[in-house]
RNA sequence: GAUUCGUUAGCUCAGUUGGUUCAGAGCACUUGCUUGACAGGCAAGGGGUCGGUGGUUCAAGUCCACUACGAAUCACCA
């Protein structure tokens, strides 16, 4: 049958992906092999695939194809995350397109049209996965939200707050009022923004004179309810111990003395506004300042807003300013560069709020982890990110764990109706803990008139948790190691072998996966993390929809085969950098796939004549192939070790383009139409099942086909299943002397290049000094020599090259130009005597041999020799083109 | 502002404990190639003072100091 001289993935790709799952060989199952795990980490439920899903599970798929034919038992579990905030949001949006208020419809019925929407876009993702060919085992596929997880999470949270890590607190957090959330430290971006500094007039009260306090934020003045000077300020003396009034409201505000102000700074004077900053906060508390939350949850001002209640943080700003401005309150404005936060998740201004929320209790639980990346029991790779790991978790804050949100885990606590509350995995559970809780101070013969509460008495709290604090015992919880710590998978599983994530999470999730995997398994999660890099345009931009410089991996991969995108995508990253993608390398990876193609479809054609004896330079051919095959087997396990993939997959790209395709096939090629002796042909066969073997890791789907084509397969082999060869010693003699084979081939197709001679015509070529003959019959081969000849003096009509200290000689007879001979001779030998000259200088410096190494010194004794070699053998070249003048 | 990392060919990157002809790879580029695997190809080439300055050393892309530029993380003064 013949093959198309292109190959096409499309039809290719589905074929084999479905074969795959009907023989279920994703799935793992514990058994007596080693575990190789990895857990994916989980994309948005509702989420698209992007160009950073395409490296990242990429380089996940060839982790789990290797280990699988390295003879592991892999197990590759696959989910998706609930994305609390993002989720919410796209619904509120949709609710309200239809006219729909979340508020309206009420807590019930916006978890409906959640989980509606989720079933509808949810897993869309996944099936994009499997296009681009991951081997996830899918029977595991895992929702943060489904029941096993929901359970885990709320174990955990139970768990943690009976050993009292978990508290319920007031402290400034990050509010987003777009999302009505609190969020963590974690969520909250800083940019930097070009904003104005506004210098305000505070009159000194019962007096005519002013204090000026510069702020970037006018708005906040509502809630002033201090001014602060430095004690050491002399210039500011005269206000201590007076009040000010705050201007538009005329608020007496006291004068308050602490050296956080510093001197230099704008005026020196600094209002302070406990309910809206963190630093004022602070000085609020220790100086026992009343506090005046001047917003509402959605930014707008609230009642001490005064004449600007019910507006915008934002408008009110510039409303203020002309106020301030009309009332001879302004001093002046000055343009000010300050940095701002902003909500990860909707891009809104972070208000810094005062606030009722859950926090965990961060400092004791990071120490394990820390400590496990210090020891390298957890490595980090590249580990340069292991500085930026210590110092998090050196200064680890308090984790804000509650959301106001209702897509989520909902907070188990229950509140009773005098006050006080209780944390339960189900509301019957509550119950009973909080008639516990209400009947232990009192007398227990019910003279109290105490009743016990029924149902609807308590009142479930009404936030949910962080989704990180899902995500983070989600190498746990996909075995259900929280619910059932001692079942099988867990123990098998667990800990799992590498993550691969992107370093901008590290902190949200991967740290937080590891406090949890010590606190709950008393053991690291994964002994490796690879962090890639970010996917960014070849320009190096990050990849953004506004920009409109990504991708659709999609159409990529319809465009180039998933191989081939999964090749581009590689050849791009080495690990630990950002990844600067061009459409131009998928483009690389489908010349390759070609390339393979074209291979096979060569000796897929060659019949094969059992009589044929085996030529001299096919069986060399094969002898050098079966060595150069062990050199890279042993290459590559060692770039895997270190997880240099790129340079892996290079490493197997070389091999088979420039090797086994530009030389090997070359060598052993038949004349056309003419059958292959039966010794070749078998171990070409191997060899090319031996590539397959190295290639399928990176590109599944063409190295399937073409091992399926190599023999008859019976139904449910698959390569994926193959077991990889185990690096042994090879032949490192033969690899070398064919080094020198190549050179000396190399050499006589640049001469024919230059004398404009066709590959068609046969030369004789003579050599001058060492030569290992057994080789020649490949330098015949190659070449296209007619007669290979030792001789002591070379011949005037012949151009020659060197390799090493050998002269190699093409007669050319009539063809010869001496006069170019002579001049490329000379070049050669001025090039030679400088770099003697260099040696020399070396080897004449009693320094360099007094205290240079032995060995090294040795090295350059023999260089000294050999340039001398070759200076004289050029010479010589020279003398006998003279005497033939 | 602090800390960390980086700067090597036109581009993206390797280069281990300083020492072999060590200055490398892929892509891009140049030249030649029409029958027989593949032009999505074959063959052969050109291309870098290793960011800069100084130091240590017999010897520096590699170690040290300073400096310029870039990136990341954290922290921020209103």
């Amino acid at each position: 049958m013949e093959l198309p001289s292109k190959y096409n993935p499309a039809e290719v790709e589905s074929k084999w992906y479905q074969y795959w799952l009907q023989h279920n060989m994703f799935h793992s199952t514990p058994d007596e092999r080693e575990p190789y795990t990895i857990v994916i980490p989980p994309p948005n439920v509702t989420g698209v695939l992007h160009m950073g899903h395409i490296l990242n599970n990429t380089i996940q798929d060839i982790l789990i194809r290797r280990a699988r034919m390295l003879g592991k038992n892999a197990c590759w579990v696959p989910g998706t995350d609930h994305a609390s905030i993002a989720t919410e949001a796209k619904i509120v949006e949709k609710l309200k397109n239809e006219g729909i208020k979340k508020t309206d419809i009420g807590r019930e019925a916006f978890i409906e049209h959640a989980w509606e929407w989720t079933h509808k876009h949810g897993g869309i993702i996944l099936e994009q996965l499997k296009k681009l060919g991951a081997s996830c085992d899918w029977d595991r596929t895992c929702f943060t939200m489904d029941d096993v997880r929901s359970e885990s999470v709320l174990k955990v949270f139970i768990d943690l707050f009976e050993k009292g890590l978990i508290y319920r607190g007031v402290r400034m957090i990050n509010w987003d009022p777009k999302a009505q959330t609190a969020l963590s430290d974690e969520e909250v971006i800083y940019k930097e923004v070009q904003s104005k500094l506004y210098y305000l007039r505070y009159k000194v009260q019962g007096e005519d004179r002013y204090a000026t306090i510069a702020t970037t934020r006018p708005e906040t003045i509502l809630g002033d309810t201090a001014v602060c000077i430095n004690p050491k300020d002399e210039s500011k003396a005269w206000l201590r111990g007076k009040k000010v009034l705050v201007p538009l409201i005329d608020r007496p505000v006291p004068i308050i003395e602490d050296e956080y102000v510093d001197i230099e700074f704008g005026t020196g004077c600094l209002k302070v506004t406990p309910a809206h900053d963190v630093n004022d906060y602070m000085l609020g508390e220790k100086y026992r300042l009343e506090s005046i939350d001047i917003f509402n949850n959605d930014g707008t001002l609230n009642k001490h807003g005064a004449m600007y209640a019910g507006m915008d943080r934002f408008e009110v700003r510039s409303k203020i300013e002309k106020d301030l401005k009309a009332a001879g309150l302004l001093e002046k404005i000055e343009d000010y560069t300050n940095k701002v936060g902003y909500s990860e998740r909707t891009d809104e201004a972070i208000e810094p709020k005062l606030s009722m929320q859950w926090f965990l209790k961060m400092s004791d639980l990071a120490k394990p982890a820390l400590e496990a990346v210090e020891k390298d029991e957890i490595k980090l790779i590249p580990p340069k990110y292991k500085n930026t790991y210590r110092y998090w978790m050196e200064n680890v804050k308090d984790w804000c764990i509650s959301r106001q949100l209702w897509w989520g885990h909902r907070i188990p606590a229950y509140y009773l109706p005098e006050g006080g509350f209780v944390v339960a995995s189900t509301p019957e559970e509550a119950l009973e803990k909080a008639n516990a809780l209400r009947m232990k101070n009192v007398c227990p013969c019910g003279c109290s008139g105490l009743k016990p509460l029924k149902p609807e008495d308590l009142r479930q709290d009404e936030d949910c948790l962080d989704t990180w604090f899902s995500s983070w015992l989600w190498p746990i919880s996909v075995f259900d190691g929280i619910n059932e710590p001692d079942n099988k998978d867990i123990n098998y599983y667990y800990p799992t072998n590498d993550l691969v994530t992107a370093p901008d999470i590290l902190f949200f999730w991967v740290a937080r996966m590891i406090i949890s995997g010590f606190e709950y398994r008393k053991e690291a999660c994964f002994k490796n993390v690879y962090l890639t890099g970010i996917v960014r345009d070849k320009l190096g931009r990050k990849m953004s929809k506004s920009l409109g410089n990504s991708p659709d991996p999609i159409e990529l991969m319809d465009k180039y085969g998933a191989d081939g995108v999964r090749m581009g995508m590689m050849l791009a990253a080495p690990a630990g950098n950002d990844v600067l993608f061009d459409e131009a390398l998928c483009e690389q990876g489908r010349n390759f796939n070609n390339k393979i193609w074209n291979a096979y479809r060569l000796i897929s054609g060659w019949k094969v004549d059992p009589k044929l004896d085996q030529p001299k330079a096919s069986a060399l051919a094969v002898e050098w192939f079966e060595a150069r095959l062990g050199k890279t087997l042993a290459e590559m396990d060692d770039l895997f070790d270190k997880y240099r993939l790129s340079e892996a997959m290079m490493c197997v790209y070389k091999l088979f383009w420039d090797e086994f395709s530009s030389w090997f096939l070359e060598i052993i090629k038949p004349a056309y139409q003419q059958p292959i002796d039966s010794i070749t042909h078998k171990a070409v066969f191997g060899f090319f099942e031996q590539l397959c073997l190295l290639l399928h890791p990176f590109m599944p789907f063409i190295t399937e086909e073409l091992w399926q084509h190599l023999e008859q397969r019976e139904p449910g082999e698959s390569l994926m299943l193959q077991q990889q060869r185990k690096p042994t010693a090879y032949n490192q003699v033969i690899l070398d002397k064919f080094e020198l084979v190549k050179a000396v081939v190399s050499g006589i197709r640049t001469i024919r290049l230059e004398k404009n001679l066709p590959v068609k015509t046969a030369l004789a070529l003579e050599i001058q000094g060492e030569h290992d003959a057994s080789f020649d019959s490949l330098i015949v081969k190659m070449g296209n020599i007619s007669s290979i000849t030792q001789v002591s003096a070379k011949a005037s009509d012949a151009a020659s090259f060197l390799v090493n200290t050998t002269e190699y000689s093409l007669l050319l007879g009539a063809l010869i130009d001496t006069e170019e001979e002579r001049k490329k001779m000379n070049n050669e030998l001025q090039y030679q005597e400088g770099f003697l000259q260099s040696i020399l200088k070396k080897l004449n410096n009693p320094n360099f041999i007094s205290r240079a190494p032995e060995a090294v010194i040795e090295a350059e004794r023999k260089k000294m020799a050999d340039a001398k070699n070759k200076i004289q053998a050029i010479k010589d070249s020279l003398d006998s083109l003279e005497s033939n003048k």
